[in-house]
DNA sequence: TTGACAGTTGAATAATTATTCATATATAAT
DNA sequence: ATTATATATGAATAATTATTCAACTGTCAA
């Protein structure tokens, strides 16, 4: 199937190293899902509410004011991130209140300021 | 400066929390550089290029084969990780030889695979 | 020197997506 | 009931970007 029709246009050099890494690689849908991992932290506004969230249970409307955006803005990424199980909310009244629901995002988050501080 | 001209459209609804976590917020900059970075590895074809050469050093060809795509769709992430410092070439021959360059890529990854086996 | 191969790169195309705008819903207050 | 507020959401717009295609450079072999 997957390895019988070739889309790359040249030939293997080194072989061994080639079926090597084949054998380590890890399928198809495990890379799209790391990659859509790092798609959802990969965006400034998604970052910050995440870091806010991180701090303190927010509601829509504090989120739009610690970020400086618009509340529709904010509600379009928070369902981004609650369809993707990052973030849970609660109602109560008119307001609601989101907070992290995630312990691997802060991990994330702490190599990514490392990396930031080793590098530019 | 960035707190007087205002682009949210409501008021603060907890004083209290949205100050304890401004205070506490990095920088523009810092979200800028935290985003980019996983944007750099929230796309499946740089996932499986950082993943293959942290199993082995590989030529554009080996890779090409190894994600079974054209020399030039590789060749243009290449360039993309190689201007963010993620990996390092080196000539020899005809042939260019890349290996990753960056500890946390690999530290990134791991804590991502952890995630998505703890989700569905 | 000619041809083949490894790799790079600019431009074009196609796909994805963040924000805005307008509107809708639900709750609370008057 | 009516009004104001908090939030959600669909559609449109604008911006970003991954891949393809074509052309180019540099290296090796004959």
């Amino acid at each position: 199937m997957s390895r019988n029709e070739f889309s790359c246009d040249c030939n293997v050099i080194h072989q061994e190293a080639v079926d090597e890494v084949l054998q380590k690689m890890p399928n198809e849908d495990t890379f799209n899902h790391l990659a859509d991992l790092f798609k959802l932290i990969g965006d400034t506004t998604r970052c910050r509410i995440l870091f806010a969230l991180d701090q303190s249970e927010m509601c829509v409307c504090d989120l739009a004011n610690v970020l400086n955006m618009t509340k529709s803005s904010i509600s379009h990424q928070l369902a981004v991130l609650r369809r993707s199980g990052v973030v849970k909310c609660r109602k109560s009244g008119k307001e609601v209140y989101y907070t992290l629901d995630d312990e691997h995002i802060v991990k994330l988050f702490e190599i990514g300021l490392v990396h930031i501080n080793h590098k530019g």
